[in-house]
DNA sequence: GATGAATGAGCATTCATTCAT
DNA sequence: AATGAATGAATGCTCATTCAT
């Protein structure tokens, strides 16, 4: 059978499970969000991708190598929109840092399963404990530049806060506390200003 | 016929039992801690404890449930353990703040795995997220203590810093992110301080 | 320590163990009928009785012999039943045929899981399929009263009739199989009673 | 490219899943009427069939399942050698009230603890129960057509009759109640054929 | 005689992984 | 590259039985 191009074909196969493999991460991030690492297994992330078990194998070696591709997107795809929704905010001329905790929240909220399990995995495997650091870093950079306050020291501390708080706002914590978002999420809004 | 004490024995019995079973906590709280809650069994707990599988589901439904227990023991002592902690320091005149602080982190280092594995299962069981909400309610209690500072609020903001730090320190973060542990530490403290 | 009459007190042990092994055997002849066999287990019986694990085994060496137990209470006491209720039809000059096929009726319903698993266990087991043996003969023998007919196989043809009848009619089999309980019942009274 | 057969593969693999399936079947009908339901274990019938534990629940969700599908099996198969050996015995221009009578005890002799586990679970699950009830409708029409006799009342009976006796000739029972099979049997011969 | 905590072999079931096609 | 049937070690859990008191 003639093949007009040679190249092409292998290309296209290349391609084709390129596609495949991110499909499967996709599916992953998702499904990890929504039932846990431990609430799932191969097969069910093959089918829920809409392949079988088989393929997951030829694209990952084992499950936790998925959890690794899945964290990668993830954590790539929060920075980009992180760094798109700051771009807007700055553009628009509009209030960054409540832009950026707005953010951190809804992304909490949303990632809360997936986040969980990330914490345990990095607690025992050094592979996803490094990664997680990188991201850490490249968040720090971004506030760098959102804070244009002091020092790193100051940075760091205030990604803490931003994250234990925005993880408490998301869960609804402050009402079983005896607070309210509300005023949680005002006095966040004014500390990330304050400190520019 | 003299009887020392009529039911001593029944008594015995179940002092007996209520040992087993504290064993098989404190063992599972470690054990939890050392794999995880998904490194493990219930044949693996009991057999750690010196026990076998049956004696396990004597004390127990099922492994979710020591999971239940251990968290229970775990926190009351992690309360204790820290109340004494501050009244030490505060007998001693000591810095109060410093010493929460200390303990935190040291808390939050001995404990990253069991505290990572409680987020997961917190987000997926609703007995575990009370449980959980409850031991936060009677921290913020402490803190208010501790923190005579402002509002309810202001303290709620202060535990999520403390938490996301001391979590941070704990895995010696600060400096994989370009900072030191030691800066960190000395600006945590000041702020603790400064704020009563 | 006196004791008025020696003998009394090793009796009345003997009698309070007999007490404990009825109780155990009448609650095991109730609940075998309810759960099935398979569907409880030596210390739920224990329980059921108000006594604890180790007294069933003080009294029966496993659960197999609990059921065989159970089957000679269960047998003695329908045949005194079948016994009390033909002579009752007898002196009142009414039906015996039509007591006999009423009181089947009435037992087979009642003891619908108790028989099946007699069945099951009879197969595999050669001491109770020897017991069942020996109630058929008395079963026999009382229809031989009744049933002043014939010969013994026509006596034994009978008996069968009237156990799958029964057994059918108690499950209201009929019904389901486009005839009705009513039209079966009265021709196998018509069966009984023109035998005679 | 040529392809013999498109799907030619994947029909083969169905098959094969199939034939997996049917071998379980098939080896599970076998083993519950060697050793009972409560006998053996979804692990043993795999091994039986010479499958592996995994492949058991790959085909069915549980021991109960198999069950039912055994059931199934076993009495489509019943259904059918009972049509055949009829029809021979028609065209054979023989006793069909005999060969009927005859396979009946062949039958029962042959499945003894089959037909006694599925009593069992009949009385406590509604599915089987309902599939024993259709079989015994699909066994009654055969009967109205070897019975040419009266009524479905009458028909019903004689079902019974035959239920009981065959069951009992089949275990030997006759003899060790004072009469002996061959008499029995012969009756049932004599009742079979004059209600012609 | 009664107790009930403890036992551990055994059972039902899962799931990460392989492999022939 | 994709398939999906098959695998079997491992997991969660049960239950008949023992024994020290």
């Amino acid at each position: 059978m003639p093949r007009p191009d040679g190249d092409s074909y292998a290309e296209r196969r290349k391609e084709q499970a390129a596609a495949t493999r991110d499909s499967l991460v996709s599916t992953a991030v998702r499904v990890f969000n929504e039932v846990g690492y431990w609430g799932t297994d191969s097969n069910a992330l093959a089918r829920a991708a809409g392949y079988s078990p088989g393929t997951f194998y030829r694209h990952f070696p084992d499950k936790r190598a998925i959890f690794v591709a899945a964290y990668d997107e993830w954590a790539r795809e929060e920075h980009a929109a992180l760094l798109a929704r700051l771009e807007k905010a700055r553009s628009a001329g509009g209030d960054i840092g409540g832009a950026l905790v707005e953010h951190m929240i809804e992304h909490h909220r949303r990632w809360c399963l997936f986040r969980a399990c990330l914490r345990v995995l990095s607690a025992s495997d050094p592979e996803i404990s490094k990664a997680v650091r990188a991201q850490r870093r490249r968040y720090l950079e971004l506030l760098a530049e959102v804070l244009e306050s002091g020092d790193l020291v100051d940075r760091l501390l205030m990604l803490y806060t931003l994250d234990g708080a925005t993880d408490s706002l998301a869960s609804g914590e402050p009402r079983g506390l005896g607070s309210n978002s509300r005023d949680v999420l005002a006095r966040l809004r004014d500390l990330v200003s304050a400190d520019r």
